[in-house]
RNA sequence: CGCGGGAUAGAGCAGUCUGGUAGCUCGUUGGGCUCAUAACCCAAAGGUCAUAGGUUCAAAUCCUUUUCCCGCAA
């Protein structure tokens, strides 16, 4: 049971080295523009000609997914909770697939939150699922470092290739219940909370290091922005400058480099933009068309 | 049918209102200058103006169709 990018590495491990009876995943989005898109989760599965269930309310129709007499049920940032009578069913119960060193992190957004907080480390937890949110006992676990190039979204790839390397290191201990499981320690215990839409705006009066993290643990979806005459500026990419400045958000110089703004203590250069109604550029490609003066403007909250 | 923006050279854009030779900035290639260069100078290549139809002597431009892309709201 999962939904996005980040389950379908899982489901792909599972699929090659266990007999799937069932994806079960979050419903379609209707109307969005127009269309309705559905989740990575659903794409493979439908690809692979495995069965698909998205149930709408999981906690009143869970019994459909019980007809299929699951052994084990694999979860992985599949965003809903289970009942208990779904999670101790099987045989060899539910385990999850979590995207952080648990007890720290618990929550929707482990790995947005461990690269916006300036962490330089984070893992995989493989973890027996509980009817709380991400509080079972721990299975296996496994650190990755966080580098400074790392953007959500090449850490959440690069995860979810370990996330299914750990799963399949751990399944044949579950299946011969060799596997030794530890409780989380509660006073250790951090949340995640998911990503809202006040969590996306850039504040420059903090530090750039602050501004950089935020920029890269929202890339490249959601994005984190700011506003730049009244209009939303995305921001994809920045890094963290030499010079020393305290004029927030005001744009010191553009050029090949970057759009320079400063922070409340260095400059921040901007190398990935989105401009209103625009996709993603680099910074080069935005200038190109730009005929207006950037040097001077400030962004604001 | 939720609201709005868009599709023009490899990239980013102007031109559309007011129909009349396809432009700008970058990139690419070639040449020049230089001890040298990501710098500067010169030149070249590269577009069926998203699709289909209509109006017109003439359509990137005006009218209608279809497709795709993006932002917001959910």
């Amino acid at each position: 049971m999962g939904t996005p990018e980040f389950a379908v590495a899982i489901l792909d491990v599972l699929v090659k080295n266990t007999n799937v009876v069932l994806v079960v995943t979050q419903p379609d989005k209707i109307g969005n523009r127009g269309k309705i898109s559905c989740c990575e989760v659903k794409k493979y599965a439908v690809d692979k000609k495995i069965e698909v269930f998205q149930p709408v309310r999981i906690k009143e129709e869970y019994q459909e997914i019980l007809k299929y007499k699951p052994d084990i049920i694999v979860t992985c940032a599949y965003g809903q909770i289970l009942p208990k009578e779904l999670i101790f069913a099987p045989f060899y119960k539910t385990i999850n697939v979590h995207g952080s060193i648990l007890p720290k992190y618990r929550g929707g957004a482990p790995i947005q939150r461990a690269i916006i907080n300036g962490d330089d480390v984070t893992g995989i937890t493989i973890m027996k699922t509980d009817t709380g949110m991400d509080n079972g006992d721990i299975l296996y676990q496994e650190k990755i470092d966080i580098l400074d190039s790392d953007t959500y979204d090449s850490l959440a790839s690069k995860m979810s290739i370990l996330g299914a390397k750990c799963l399949i290191k751990v399944l044949p201990s579950i299946f011969d219940s060799s596997i030794e499981s530890r409780k989380q320690d509660s006073s250790f215990v951090t949340f995640a909370n998911i990503i809202k839409k006040e969590d996306e705006i850039i504040d420059f009066n903090l530090t750039a290091k602050e501004v950089v993290n935020k920029i890269r643990g929202l890339s490249s979806n959601p994005g984190a922005y700011a506003m730049l005459d009244n209009e939303r500026v995305k921001i994809y990419f920045a890094r963290i400058g030499d010079v020393t400045s305290n004029r927030c958000g005001e744009i010191i110089r553009v050029g090949k480099e970057g759009i320079v703004v400063a922070a409340c203590d260095r400059e921040v250069i901007i190398t990935d933009i989105g401009m209103p109604n625009k996709k993603r550029m680099s910074v080069l490609d935005m200038l190109n068309g730009y005929k207006k003066d950037l040097v001077g403007k400030v962004f604001n909250l």
